[in-house]
DNA sequence: CTAATTCCCTGGAAGC
DNA sequence: TGCTTCCAGGGAATTA
């Protein structure tokens, strides 16, 4: 499941294979996953892939027509998306939805649940619709104790729920959120405007440093994520917490529980969390 | 505005 | 072996 680190991931795999490189082909093999992909086979070929970047969770191929902004490809993974460099005329496998080839050079994207996708545009990006109300990238200087502080205590959800709204900071999931309060000591279910600022402090610290771990290892692969490789992550062999539920915690030895907190699985410690 | 709930989709695991 | 059921998950849409 694509999270920040994941799809970081794949931006570091994917961009040296297409910077620069001109697009000459498309296939749409599944005309719709989350919606409708846009008519991409008129749209891409001929123009040149002058960027890639990632915000939040979204992957951003800015394209360019001789020296000139024509639009920005936006791929999002969903839950069980993933892209990988391939030849153009390796085989194709099941689930493999989306090809953009540069020559013999194929981006192809996988998705077994179709939650992904694939979109268009030409205006600038900060004022796309899914972009324009995002909260800041959690690795910037934006995402700070005073900023998260100031949002913490005019909300009234669990701690965990509040880090995985977007609107508050982007890229972190069920995963990394269960794992940076693990770290922290601040149980799941903890209203987020009841948490000192000093606790606070602490959170924002285990958080990047949870998700640059997690990067420097290619992410975390529980089902369905790889590199651009086709290799998976080993963030996984890594989680402390996140799906340990029986298991004992590796602090105090006291065994891990989980409740569903906003429709989500959150384990914890009962005697590190509180 | 916030918060809570439902829905999208399918593979894999568990249960019978 | 083969069925059925449940679960995972981001985030948009809907409702209160």
């Amino acid at each position: 499941m694509p999270e920040l680190p994941e799809v970081e991931t794949s931006l570091r795999g994917v961009s040296p294979h297409l910077k620069g490189k001109t697009i000459t082909s498309v296939i749409i093999r599944k005309p719709k996953l989350r919606w409708k992909i846009p008519p991409l086979k008129r749209i891409l070929p001929g123009l040149k892939i002058e960027k890639i970047e990632r915000r939040a969770k979204y992957l951003l191929f800015y394209c360019t027509k001789d020296k000139t902004h024509v639009g920005i490809l936006i791929i999002h993974l969903g839950m069980s998306g993933s892209v990988r460099i391939t030849k153009n005329t390796a085989p194709v496998k099941k689930h493999d939805h989306f090809d953009l080839a540069t020559g013999n050079i194929c981006l192809r994207m996988c998705d077994p649940r179709r939650f992904g996708a694939i979109l268009w545009t030409k205006d600038p990006i900060e004022i796309h619709p899914l972009i324009s109300n995002l909260g800041p990238e959690p690795l910037s200087r934006l995402f700070n104790v005073n900023y998260l502080f100031s949002q913490a205590k005019r909300r009234s959800i669990p701690i965990k729920q509040f880090l995985m709204d977007n609107k508050v900071v982007v890229g972190i999931g069920n995963i990394y959120a269960t794992e940076s309060l693990f770290l922290a000591g601040i149980h799941p279910g903890r209203l987020c405007s009841n948490i000192s600022k000093k606790r606070l402090t602490k959170l924002v610290t285990v958080i990047k440093k949870v998700l640059k771990d997690a990067i420097n290892l290619g992410g975390t692969t529980l089902r369905d994520f790889y590199d651009e490789d086709g290799s998976p992550g080993h963030f996984q062999q890594k989680l402390l917490i996140y799906g340990q539920q029986g298991k004992k915690c590796s602090k105090c030895n006291t065994t891990i529980k989980y409740k569903l907190i906003g429709q989500r699985t959150s384990s914890y410690c009962p005697k590190c969390q509180k």
